[in-house]
DNA sequence: CGAACGTTTGAGATGACTCAAGCGTTGTGG
DNA sequence: CCACAACGCTTGAGTCATCTCAAACGTTCG
């Protein structure tokens, strides 16, 4: 295994951040360090799986932003996860050993790659650490399923509401976000393939939210003036995050 | 561990059927037989889980429907989730130790819980068969984001196209379907539920489905014409099901 | 400076929703 | 065994959120 260049900073130091309950070990960190094999960086725009390839290593997101997307027949784009740094983009693909859809980045990104062989034998020799990677991969289908409920259930705006609710709440765990603001570099058409909505819609939801005063949206900056006011208009609650705060549920849903 | 009433069969026997590459060995099988410890019958409609609930016990659902789903504040639903028999059903609770969705029963049912100190000491002993539960856990994952794709970019006919024929390759690889036709016993507000629909629209759509001569869905029975041409209309393509037939990916999504 | 890309706005079309009512089926208790 | 209540299915009429099509404008970058 050739030593991969790491400018500073341990390349998982965000992954699992803020997750208190399955914080790792420092000795888990280091083996999960040791397991990397490779470290790049990419432009925006970068496929780095396409669906249905055969995968032999995951990839661990150190800087940027990742989209994981689903095409139509006619090119219709639906993005079903957006990645944040910190996170084990298709860890998924390790018991699977292929995807469903395709990985790109929506950002340069800096990637770390960890081979499927050496994950074997994370499994066999660390069972808590498997476990944790395992709860990494449910920490995603949990906010599938939250995407899903925004997807059924919700207007433009809410889903718009929600959708900058929740990366507020991620972005802030890995100190991303001051709780108000936060730099999201993503074009309204990539929002709209997020929330299952037009390009041209985007907008002018985009437009009653800065006439609302609920937040804005310019030059790759979200603004948020007041959270829990955004948050309510979007029916959101950070509970399946799993995040420390906040972390009660509550009379309502 | 008390010895759990098993009236015929295994309880875990259609756990991954269909499911070649990650086939239980028969010894994992025997250990996962034993670490049931209860089996009860239970009648439609009966919440197993209400979100937020502390999690010691994961269920597998040995026969009949359940569905996993989120209520938005007014009371709207959204089912993230339908489980059919030989599915895992919460065992994204053993990781994460609560749900961020409710469990409920669409039909009578048969469940079987497996503790979670024995699901630890799988976990410990069996790193193989812990890969297949985690693997288990995935194919959820990919399930929810092909429904995100079916909520984002399809319409009321393709949604309903493709939910029925994904229940219907389902049910097949658990021999519940003969390919065209099987029993669904759920309403018509459960399949609105599930689309991210009204009641009354999914109704008019089942009669354009019908008039159509595409199938029809009537007393509990789904009647699938040409299952090519439902699967073509709902643009399903069954690779994420990670099935043996149909497998590999092709030109098109 | 021009090309490519992203944002903004308008006008008109439409798919799905809401409200409302009638009908069919099932189960239950008098 | 009938009557009625509860529930699910079906249909109609009118409304509204979002889409489509089209064009103009702003910004970035080579």
């Amino acid at each position: 295994m050739n030593v991969p260049e790491r400018d500073g900073g341990m390349l998982t130091e965000r992954f699992l951040r803020g997750h208190n309950d399955v914080a790792l070990l420092p000795e888990e960190r280091a083996v999960l360090e040791r397991a990397v094999s490779e470290v790049k960086k990419l432009p925006a725009r970068t496929t780095l799986v396409r669906h249905g390839d055969a995968l032999h290593q995951s990839t661990l997101l150190v800087d940027g932003f990742i989209r994981r997307s689903i095409d139509d027949r006619d090119g219709q784009r639906q993005t079903v996860a957006v990645q944040v740094p910190g996170d084990f983009v298709d860890l998924h693909g390790y018991p699977l050993k292929k995807l469903d859809h395709d990985v790109v980045t929506l950002t340069a990104v800096r990637v770390a790659f960890v081979r499927h062989t050496d994950l074997d034998a994370i499994t066999r020799e660390h069972p808590t650490l498997t476990r944790k990677l395992w709860y990494a991969t449910l920490l995603d289908a949990a906010m599938h399923r939250e995407w899903l409920f925004r997807l059924g259930r919700l207007d433009a705006i809410e889903r718009i509401s929600h959708f900058l609710s929740e990366t507020n709440a991620r972005l802030k765990a890995i100190g991303l976000s001051d709780g108000h603001r936060f730099r999201l570099p993503i074009t309204q058409t990539d929002l709209a393939e997020i929330c299952g909505l037009t390009t041209v819609h985007v907008n002018r939801v985009l437009r009653q939210l800065r006439d609302d005063g609920l937040c804005t949206f310019k030059s790759s900056m979200v603004d948020i003036a007041d959270p829990d006011q955004l948050a309510l208009r979007g029916q959101f609650d950070a509970g399946y995050l799993h995040l420390p705060w906040r972390d009660e549920p509550e009379a309502g849903r």
